[in-house]
DNA sequence: TTGTAGGCGTTATCAG
DNA sequence: CTGATAACGCCTACAA
């Protein structure tokens, strides 16, 4: 009895395959009556429909390929939870890689799960997203289009490749905002990995919140950093070192301000009355640092299931316009008026 | 040109489809003339073998299946790390799913799966061991045996279903005995899920560790949790509502460990001062607590690899004995020695 | 409403 | 060494 296959049942319901087959997709032209004996009989043999077989005749495998960064990273963990969660509820599998946060793994990744003939693809913080489009993703069956590739957080205009992210521009410019009413005047800044579009937003973002509450752009208060942890905790000393001493800092994300929190703690420097810290992510640990992270909120979850339901609309030939989502200041501990005398003006 | 397929190239190519797939493989029965025309041939062409054409006929998808408790927790994360990176190297896919921690999630995720046909089954942190007994899991082609099913972090032994562990009992003893060469006497317990071998075994480790300090073990010391970070959050006033007031505090993992720190630094209890706490797991923010937390470091990537290894070669017919790893203490700033006069002898 | 036949892209078993 | 031929398990015209 190695696995029952559609035949095994024809045989003892006395039909032939293709009946067995049209009562078990719900196919209109078939008596009740019959049906309800084939599928019992399905049932009671324990018959598990063999996706591969299904899947290369269809041309379809109902799966999604899914290349992430690192799940390793909050963001990217919650993320890919909302993708899971969404892909499950289409009845979808999930086929998952790692690109290592590295532009050629992304894209070797990439085509092995197109080599596994998934449905659609989501890459999450690309990397490389110019090149999805020379990689060749016809599909098997000339089913539809292409494999439709859908980019979290990332903006790529191009056919068969979909977009959906958040506003990090306008979140990080509302960040610097917030420290200004708060009276800071020096306001530094934690980029995050070069070549990603969210880091280059938020940058823009960031400079755009400057210019619009007056303030002067330096670039001596902008670090370099990837968006992790050891980034905060280095930045510490070269933030101590700047001339104007910044009385705030935007971080990247939650991870370089957690970094960062720490150092300051070693090096007691107080937050947020020596400096006020901003993250951005608002992961689940930034609420239980010390003092709590005030970050910018992003709908994690939700960008996971736009995604998949992106990836799904283009499946279905339905238009699937690029999604924008808006972040949200949370503000908690970490960040307070400005206490210091500013050395400028 | 909907896909380039073997046939297109054995066309092409002036030769039999048979002979293109042996050339492809590299099957030894064919001129190395023929097998290089035909090699570049296909590279020339893009040609991309059908995974899913091939499986059907071999029986495998070499593609492995993954169901994790939840991403979102960093443990997890770094284990799926490790299962990616081992899987890849192998040339596996992965087909992830998540049970939420939920055991009815957990089997259906599995049924899914298997559904896909995956050569082998990783299942991180079951809460639902016992049902993989009665899981159909025969393969469609009568390849090897049935799918092998690799528990990680739970033991279980039964035909087909193997076991990647680390000693939790033996680090939870040994961090007791760490608090109790500090001086510590009144030791609490944050547990973690029940249903979790994980979980049992730390506890199991705690009382372990209490026997072999000599320490008296009092139920009113250990709380319930859930390894989430509200756990240790909520703890604190139980804690201290405690009599006798515990002066350390062994948690189930870093994440209960955080929230009590948080909470700790919020109420103004001082850590390790009045309060010694230790965590599990070394996930790589509690380096980055205020204090840095004194944690048990498991081998988080390593058992991920080892499961797949384990894996493998189950699906090769080799022995795959049961892993065990043993963890290991970090120490960091969130112990110290017990400053209290201790209420009890 | 049901059965028959062909095919999805590969591999594998035979002959030549 | 190479070429027919038959699966693999299922879906789907087309025919009855």
């Amino acid at each position: 009895m190695a696995h029952v296959s559609i035949i095994d049942i024809a045989r003892l319901a006395q039909v032939s395959p293709s009946t067995v087959s049209r009562a078990l997709q719900n196919h209109p032209r078939i008596s009740p009556e019959r049906r309800a004996e084939i599928v019992a009989l399905a049932e009671q043999l324990g018959y598990r429909p063999s996706q591969v077989a299904r899947s290369l005749v269809t041309g379809q495998t109902h799966t999604l390929g899914v290349v992430a960064s690192d799940v390793t990273d909050p963001f990217v963990a919650e993320v890919l939870k909302g993708v899971e969660a969404a892909a499950r509820r289409a009845d979808y599998g999930l086929l998952m890689a790692m690109s290592n946060r590295d532009p050629a793994q992304e894209i070797e990744a990439a085509a092995v799960l197109l080599d596994h003939q998934v449905d659609g693809l989501i890459v999450i913080s690309s990397r490389a997203p110019e090149r999805y489009r020379h990689l060749p993703r016809t599909r098997a069956h000339a089913v539809g289009g292409a494999v439709p590739v859908v980019l979290l957080n990332h903006d790529f205009s191009e056919a068969g490749v979909y977009s959906v992210r958040m506003d990090n521009a306008g979140a990080a410019s509302a960040a610097v905002t917030l420290l200004s009413q708060l009276g800071h005047r020096h306001i530094a800044f934690i980029a995050g990995p070069g070549g990603g579009q969210s880091s280059h937003a938020r940058m823009t973002g960031y400079l755009q919140g400057l210019a619009l509450n007056h303030l002067t752009p330096l670039p001596e208060l902008i670090l370099q950093g990837a968006g992790m942890l050891e980034d905060g905790w280095e930045a510490l000393a070269a933030l101590q070192a700047m001339q104007p001493r910044p009385t705030a800092v935007l971080c990247y994300n939650d991870l370089a301000a957690m970094g960062l929190l720490a150092a300051a703690a070693k090096a007691g420097v107080g937050v947020p009355d020596a400096l006020s810290v901003v993250g951005f992510d608002n992961i689940p640990l930034s609420a239980y640092t010390v003092p709590a992270l005030t970050t910018v909120e992003q709908p994690k979850a939700a960008l996971g299931q736009a995604a998949v339901r992106t990836c799904l609309r283009a499946l279905a030939g339905e238009p699937a316009p690029p999604v924008v989502m808006s972040g949200q200041i949370i503000l908690r501990a970490s960040t307070g008026p400005c206490r210091l005398p500013s050395a400028v003006g």
